[in-house]
DNA sequence: TAATTTAATGTGACATCATCACATACAAAT
DNA sequence: ATTTGTATGTGATGATGTCACATTAAATTA
């Protein structure tokens, strides 16, 4: 199907017979928002390719605290969401869903048998987590080594692009878990911005000037 | 040869040629302690199993802290010195030698040939760097959630194990690197560790007790 | 519309850890 | 015995997280 060989580059090395078998397999699944798709030590269910809406992966402290490790917008495959099939994974995250998503999902049981036909497969998804942990690292060595205004500023200016506007609908306690901080830590350093001008304050609104 | 089928478990997977062809163009090459292996932005070596010593993988802050990720030991394997047969790896690492070390070495153009030949070389490689990066984001996650003492007295109980003694020769400053924090606070947290009976202090030394 | 409830924000006191600036102490080399 | 380098000790200060609330804006209900 066509859907699948845009979101899925190992498509094209499938045999026709293992394509079939796998487009059988597939099925669509639609989360409301906030919906706990995969959760720390929880089954897991496959490969998710994002239509529509978008992802959060998130790692959380026993104390409840949150980082963000990274979104899956739309167009793009999330390979954490198919952590049972890398043996030697001892690392555990949770993803939720951010709008309304919608998912294009290969069980994790199917692509199972097909990764032990096709090591192009495997290989795919190894890959792909590789890429991701890497840029995962990157956002954690930000968060280790940068200070918080920075950080905010720099998330902000990121959302900005997405959002693609200066007037962001977000909270203090959202920004707080996308940088792995605490919501005072974020109110205040906010209000400074503001005091020099950089952004301007609402109830759930930021915009950013200058 | 023996050695390379102990250390690369994808020799196994390699043509008769493939195989003669890598085990040519290895070479063996040993380093001096606290020798920079691999730099950020560095040009990168290829794969290299540790015959004897150890390598200590870390990352760098602008201000020059350091924050070790994992170590190879012995008759292991560090994928990440061949960091650049992995596109799209975004994250730089230093890695050193920790004691005079001796490694097998397969060059990264060499293994890039028969990569191309060969997916399984690949699908080796990035499944390794995976569960590298996994174990990496497991540390990285203490570091985030754990109170220093605590971080402190479980590297002390790792690096016991380690050495299988109780007796550790090591000094502030390098425990300091190893968990993500500076000198004077891992010289005040032993104090206090000392006072409650669980340390006993030297001069680069640091005794285990109960 | 007015009252009520909920979510978002504001803020001060305190704890933890990093940074800076030194002082001191130990051990090896001369 | 003296010197020198490395390791350790320590107080002051700054940044950020934690805790405990107060306040306010928006949404809901009466």
């Amino acid at each position: 199907m066509e859907e699948k060989q845009a979101f899925y580059s190992f498509w094209k090395d499938l045999t026709p017979s293992q394509a079939a078998f796998l487009e059988k397999s597939a099925r669509k699944e639609t989360f409301p928002p906030g919906t706990l798709i995969h959760r720390a030590d929880g089954e897991c269910r496959g490969l998710m390719a994002v239509l529509s809406g978008s992802l959060r992966v998130y790692c959380l402290s026993e104390e409840g605290r949150e980082v963000t490790l990274y979104r899956v917008e739309k167009r793009e495959v999330c390979v954490l969401s198919a952590s049972c099939l890398m043996d030697s994974l001892v690392f555990d995250v949770v993803i939720e869903s951010l709008g309304q998503t919608k998912v294009c999902l290969l069980p994790s049981p199917a692509l199972h048998k097909i990764e032990e036909e096709n090591p192009l497969v495997s290989l795919y998804i190894y890959k792909n987590a590789t890429e991701k942990f890497s840029e995962v690292l990157w956002t954690i060595q930000q968060l280790l080594f940068m200070k918080i205004d920075q950080r905010i500023a720099n998330f902000l200016h990121d959302e900005s692009l997405r959002q693609k506007s200066r007037l962001l609908s977000i909270t203090h306690e959202e920004i707080a878990k996308e940088i792995g901080s605490v919501r005072e830590v974020v109110t205040k350093t906010l209000k400074y911005l503001a005091e020099e001008g950089k952004v301007s304050l609402g109830r759930g609104k930021i915009e950013i000037l200058g």
